[in-house]
RNA sequence: GGAGGAGUGGCAGAGCGGUUGAAUGCACCGGUCUUGAAAACCGGCAUGGGUGAUGAGCCCAUCGGGGGUUCGAAUCCCUCCUCCUCCGCCA
């Protein structure tokens, strides 16, 4: 086993944050559209905090103490001199007794910090708007061509998939349950096409490519805040005290964890193909059909790892390389800065890219991409130095999703589906092997 | 899955109850020397925390994780994890 996140470390970084910063803290739980209860936890985790010095040091002060009389000891016992080290050993005795009831009370007061803190959500970046739900995401960049429109007869992606056999929805539920779907045939070699035509382009764009464990510990879950914040959305292997992935960000991300990177490899780009895996309790209904939501689907992350002043440029080349993909398989898009409201527990800035499924004439979320800042690698330890002998500090780390196959089907199988069947965009073709699905 | 062995700083590798945060070597950084480089020599080289000014200094913790014995643990005990060797099984 590695070592564990320290509790210690974990809270002190984020800590003098709290402590330096607690008005920007509050602003950006407002901005969350935070309960009152929340808002009070940035108070607690400071008392706490100030409780967790406060017994630190006389800790610190009666260890130094023994540690000095235990010293003397050695020495007297040397030198012969028994009866002395005897008067002293019972002294020493005495203060055990006392280090040891301060430590049970430091272990409690860093239990109840370290749960305090890891409620407390990353702060949102200026330009995130306030709101509480979806409807208040702001359009970051619209599609400014006319939509496509289909004729009267055309069907949804879950009728073409019976159609043209390209998945199979009913056949995943007798195999594992609703939401697994069986893609077969041309829609098998479509899902392959995708997986290796979004990977290539990561790589031409500089992404190292890398093939993650499907299943994670705990550890590695909590450092890049799936938990506690998303407990229930995973799949849980309780025999093995393992989770499924909801997304490779884990795993890929956490191979830093714990690490000091060197700051002429910033930034670090990394890609990789996984299935994910959610358990989307509670998610029915019509607008769940087909492939809008599933339990597994097929998705390429891209993650950086970057210098604290240059994620936000990060970001930006994520966005162009997502909207280069969106563009070459010739999908409408649009691009939503998240309000606070549907920002996620672990981002500063998150931008979803949307396309448009021209049957269902709705706008599907195919890709994520938010800058995590330092909160991500706050509790993965990830760090770098700004020169040579320096102290170490967080580097910042983003993600996106390029991209989550399940919903590009499902709209390039609208989108595309003519008289003679589904073209294919020209670009996966030679990836495919055939133009048509029919 | 069974039996045995091992986990020490970036790496290699000492230490196996008393100034050991830890010898030594390599790597790395700075310097002397050199026309330059190499070699040689000198010096530096962990992380987190407390105190303090986000300085110096002092102090605490950390030798796979957790717990225990002891005045005192890298060193002894328990437990978990990981790795290696042999056997078994296997895509």
């Amino acid at each position: 086993m590695s070592k564990p996140l320290t509790i210690s470390a974990t809270v002190m970084l984020q800590l003098h944050v709290i402590r330096e910063q607690r008005e920007r803290v509050l602003q950006g739980l407002k901005i969350r559209n935070a309960k009152e209860e929340d808002l009070l936890r940035v108070d607690q985790v400071i008392a706490l905090d100030d409780q967790r010095k406060e017994i630190q040091t006389f800790l610190d002060e009666s260890k130094a103490q023994r540690n000095r009389l235990s010293a003397e000891i050695g020495g007297l016992f040397k030198q012969g001199k028994r009866e002395e080290a005897e008067t002293i050993r019972t002294q020493v005795t005495g203060l055990k007794e006392e280090i040891a009831t301060k430590e049970d009370e430091l272990k409690a007061i860093q239990q109840k910090l370290s749960e305090g803190l890891l409620q407390l959500p990353n702060i949102p970046h200026d330009s995130v708007p306030a709101g509480s739900t979806d409807d208040d995401n702001e359009i970051h960049q619209n599609w400014e061509e006319p939509l496509p429109t289909l004729s009267e007869e055309a069907l949804p992606h879950w009728e073409l998939a019976k159609k043209y056999n390209v998945f199979d929805l009913e056949l995943g539920t007798k195999i594992a349950g609703s939401g697994f779907p069986v893609f077969r045939g041309k829609g098998a070699r479509l899902q392959r096409a995708l997986i290796s035509f979004f990977l290539d382009e990561a790589a031409k764009a500089g992404f190292e490519e890398i093939v993650p464990p499907l299943l994670v510990n705990e550890d590695t879950a909590r450092a890049t805040g799936q938990l506690p914040d998303k407990e229930g959305q995973m799949y849980y292997v309780e025999r093995d005290n393992l989770y499924l992935i909801p997304t490779a960000e884990v795993p890929i991300t956490n191979i830093f964890r714990d690490t000091i990177v060197a700051k002429k490899d910033l930034p670090i780009k990394l890609t990789g193909y996984t299935p994910c895996f959610r358990r989307e309790a509670g998610s029915y209904g019509a607008h769940v059909r087909g492939l809008n939501r599933v339990h597994q689907f097929d998705k390429i992350e891209i993650v950086q790892i970057a210098h604290p002043k240059e994620s936000y440029a990060v970001l930006n080349h994520m966005l162009d390389h997502i909207s280069s993909l969106l563009n070459k398989l010739e999908l409408p898009f649009r691009i939503l800065r998240l309000c606070g409201g549907d920002l996620g527990f672990t981002s500063a800035l998150t931008f979803d890219f949307e396309v448009y499924s021209a049957a269902q004439k709705r706008w599907l979320e195919v890709s994520s991409a938010s800058n995590f800042e330092t909160f991500q690698s706050n509790r993965l330890k990830l760090r770098f130095r700004e020169e040579e002998g320096a102290k170490p500090q967080l580097a910042h780390t983003l993600n996106a999703s390029a991209l989550a196959l399940a919903r590009i089907i499902a709209a390039l199988l609208e989108n595309n589906q003519t008289p003679e069947g589904i073209v294919i965009p020209k670009v996966l073709r030679t990836y495919t092997g055939f133009d048509i699905i029919d």
